[in-house]
DNA sequence: TGTTTTTCCAAAGCC
DNA sequence: TGGAAAAACA
């Protein structure tokens, strides 16, 4: 690949016949309109997104309001007006996907492959710049970029050594609390000790000061220290800055609501001489706050950049005006929006169906049927997609579709480089590649079976701290000396020896012929030959794939960078297919057809979200439901079940509060049949009480200490409120519980329940019981749910 | 050191 | 419930 970092301009031929040379000054007389065909279709709003190219400009852009295409068609415009060459533009998306589509867009829109922009996610971006410039902030320019599974290594024996308990501070919540000060470019020296609070001890601060120390031994970054060293890079030379700052005379980001502060400062130093910068983003959408998003850094962009030109992509070009209208619904209850609301010409489609189920596996067997019926109607299933809040929901989905035989994928499992497999062979490339990369040899050391064991790993360990070497070097210099076993000693001594033939091959073998035989010399391949368990066939597969994909790189350090930053799941067989996937992983995508079940209070908007986040929270979990229902082209379902099983044990759940949200008019309540709506009142009855966040957790009914109380506050309210037609205001639908007994029960009394069998009274809640099952043990159930035993059939 | 049993504990997941 | 990690066992 052609980098023009370094080098003069590439000598290479302008894209476009109009672009002759690049552009000599920017901000040249704007030409007429008449020469730019592509502008022809854009509506005038998005014109004029796209004709503003000086200046800072902030793009809101609604769902389906053809975001993309205004990117596309901007980048393509920067060009032929001749503001700008591809490489004086700088792109910036969150996923690779994005960058790829946009990279295509364009090359589709100017009729041949173009070369020379700088378009990719903040990560890639930022770590092709710190290759050039990393030992002007202490780190050698082949620095290993660690991935998860090294982070928590890492950080395991860090505090191990510091005596924490593993079980009180998980290493994935430590890491989790580093990563989110990273977020917002807080290095350890800018951390007083007590910021730590009592994580671990109250030495979260020092824990991640070691966590870095380590990480410049080991010449490492994590995914977070791209944009903190890039950050430091610019502030401390500004030469180097000024450089990026000249080439750079355009930014582009695409959605900048999900930025963080880290990102936000990267950008910020980049844009602060010109000012030539475009953010396009939809607070609305902003649904990443848990991983360190900062919807401030979209709603502050008009006081970070003064004089910066706002345009609202409001017209959508996706859904039903129905569909756009129990978004709007739900998203209007938010505080702090930058105000939008969309529209769309087209007129009349169906409205957003609501239903009530029992259970959760009703709830999956009603969309199967559902999905069914539409595939008759000739809707395909390709356009058909469930999206729930947490990837366990699936499952539900998956049994119910292979009964019925209903082709489906799950988007979001493991990626192609966090496979087992795959990370075992990069180990043993950056180990052959850098042998002072610690963290790929200990996973490596006993990957195939080789007899070394913790104990071993451990002497290892020691010797290495010792004599201040690489666990590789240390590990060579133990087989030296007779402190090991004999037998461990022969086989790390065959193990050292290997890896110093492979190092000296790397410059003279083909490296993908060099891997290979690295895989097959250490044994690796005849591990997995000989497994027998069903996945192993499929991970000689994958790692022929890797090997496949490594040719396209000219050398094993190239192609390292990409696995760590690029690399993708090669999925992709074309059938026709429902897609089952999270909400998150739904952003961005649009289906005809689209199932959003599980909204019910503790699901959706998730407990734990409400615990942590308190009012913040509620409204990303709103966001998110905005997210989903405009996904939706044709038909929007929404579903909720009374109850459902929650890691092993029942619960029962109230509807979720963003199904009061729905306007009214645009939906159509269809509740199975026995189930009215709910029996237990409409949820704003107790949020008008300002119980913020409060609600059910699903299974908070078995009985947490501090739940009974806040039930008490609320059930009182809740008993008040009219039993009748109130789920959804003005539709009048009959919501007469199945079972309303005329006089409470009393303990002792014996009673029948759908789900659980015959059981015994033991304590009565206002209309909670709490009921002794014979079979199903104890459990709190809504006494609407229970008939009399004698009355049962 | 490798295998089986027990225990523990639950989100979302980009790069 | 079920998958992963720790603990107990061979």
């Amino acid at each position: 690949m052609s980098d023009p970092i370094s080098a003069p301009m590439p000598p290479r031929q302008p894209v476009s016949a109009p672009v002759a040379a690049p552009a000599a000054a920017a901000g040249g007389v704007p030409a007429p309109a008449g020469r730019f065909p592509y502008l022809e279709g854009l509506n005038p709003v998005q014109r004029e997104a796209v004709e503003a190219l000086d200046g800072p400009v902030l793009v809101l852009a609604g769902a389906g309001t053809g975001k993309t295409r205004v990117l596309t068609t901007r980048l393509v415009h920067l060009l032929m007006t001749r503001h700008a060459s591809p490489w004086n533009v700088l792109t910036v998306t969150f996923t690779n996907k994005a960058a790829r589509e946009m990279r295509d867009r364009v090359d589709h829109m100017l009729g041949q492959p173009s070369e020379g922009w700088w378009m990719g996610t903040f990560h890639a971006l930022a770590a092709r710049i710190l290759r050039r410039h990393a030992e002007l902030v202490g780190l050698k320019s082949t620095f290993t970029i660690l991935d998860t599974d090294d982070q928590i290594r890492l950080l395991k024996q860090i505090l191990e050594v510091e005596g924490v308990d593993s079980k009180k501070w998980p290493a994935r919540v430590i890491l989790n609390a580093i990563e989110r000060w990273k977020d917002r470019a807080l290095t350890p020296d800018r951390l007083k000790p007590a910021d730590g609070g009592d994580t671990a001890n109250g030495r979260l601060v020092e824990i991640y000061r070691q966590y870095q120390d380590r990480l410049r031994t080991l010449n490492a970054c994590d995914f977070g220290d791209l944009l903190l060293h890039g950050i430091t890079l610019f502030q401390t030379h500004a030469d180097v800055l000024e450089e990026y700052q000249r080439r750079f005379r355009y930014i582009l980001v695409d959605e900048y609501q999900d930025t963080n502060v880290a990102q936000y400062l990267w950008l910020r130093l980049l844009a602060q001489g010109h000012r030539n910068i475009c953010c396009v983003g939809d607070d609305d959408q902003s649904i990443y706050g848990w991983r360190g998003a900062e919807v401030g850094n979209i709603l502050r962009f008009e006081h970070d950049f003064p004089g910066a030109k706002v345009v609202r992509l409001e017209q959508n070009y996706r859904s039903t005006a129905h569909i756009l209208a129990a978004a709007h619904g739900i998203i209007a209850n938010n505080q702090g929006r930058l105000g939008k609301q969309l529209w769309t010409e087209t007129e009349g489609g169906e409205k957003v169906r609501v239903r009530g189920l029992w259970d959760a596996e009703e709830e999956a067997r009603w969309v199967g049927d559902e999905v069914e019926a539409l595939q008759r109607q000739g809707t395909s299933l390709s356009q058909m997609a469930v999206l729930v809040r947490a990837g366990f929901q699936t499952r539900e989905f998956e049994e119910r579709f292979i009964t019925l035989g209903l082709p489906y994928r799950v988007v979001g499992g493991p990626r192609f480089y966090e496979r087992q497999e795959i990370r075992d062979a990069l180990a043993y490339l950056r180990v052959v590649v850098s042998p002072e990369d610690d963290l790929a040899f200990e996973r490596i050391i006993n990957v195939p079976k080789r007899g070394i064991g913790p104990a071993t790993v451990q002497q290892i360990q020691v010797a290495a701290r010792t004599l201040g070497v690489p666990l590789t070097e240390a590990t060579w210099q133990l087989t030296q000396t007779d402190e090991l076993k004999p037998k461990v000693r022969s086989t790390l001594r065959g193990l050292s020896d290997d890896l110093f033939r492979w190092r000296a091959q790397v410059d003279r073998v083909a490296h993908t012929d060099l891997a290979q035989s690295i895989l097959d010399e250490s044994g690796y391949t005849r591990m997995w030959q000989e497994d027998k368990t069903p996945e192993a066939p499929g991970r000689l597969e994958n790692l022929k794939e890797l090997i496949n994909a490594m040719g396209e790189f000219e050398n094993l350090t190239g192609f390292l960078e990409h696995v760590s930053l690029v690399m993708e799941n090669a999925d992709a067989s074309g059938a026709e297919q429902v897609t089952l996937m999270t909400l998150h992983g739904a952003k961005g995508l649009e289906f005809d057809v689209v199932f959003l079940p599980g909204w019910e209070e503790g699901v959706f908007p998730s407990q734990r979200t409400l615990d942590e986040n308190g009012v913040a929270g509620l409204e990303e979990e709103r966001r998110l439901a905005y997210v989903g229902i405009t996904r939706g082209r044709r038909r929007v379902f929404i579903s909720h079940a009374a109850n459902r099983r929650i890691h092993g044990s029942w619960s029962t759940s109230l509807p979720s509060r963003f199904v009061d949200e729905l306007p009214p008019e645009h939906i159509e309540v269809e509740n199975a049949p026995g189930l009215g709506g709910t029996a237990y009142g409409s949820y704003k009855d107790m949020a008008a009480r300002g119980v913020a966040g409060g609600g059910f957790a699903a299974g908070g009914w078995s009985g947490s200490g501090g739940f009974s109380d806040r039930f008490n506050r609320m059930g009182q309210k809740a008993a008040q409120a009219p039993q009748r037609g109130r789920l959804i205001e003005g539709s009048a639908v009959d919501v007469t519980p199945r079972s309303r007994p005329d006089r409470p029960y009393n303990p002792g009394a014996r009673v029948f329940h759908q789900k659980f069998g015959y059981g015994t009274v033991t304590a009565v809640e206002n209309d909670k019981l709490e009921i002794r099952f014979d079979v199903a043990g104890t459990k709190k159930v809504m006494d609407s749910f229970v008939v009399p035993a004698e009355k049962a059939g």
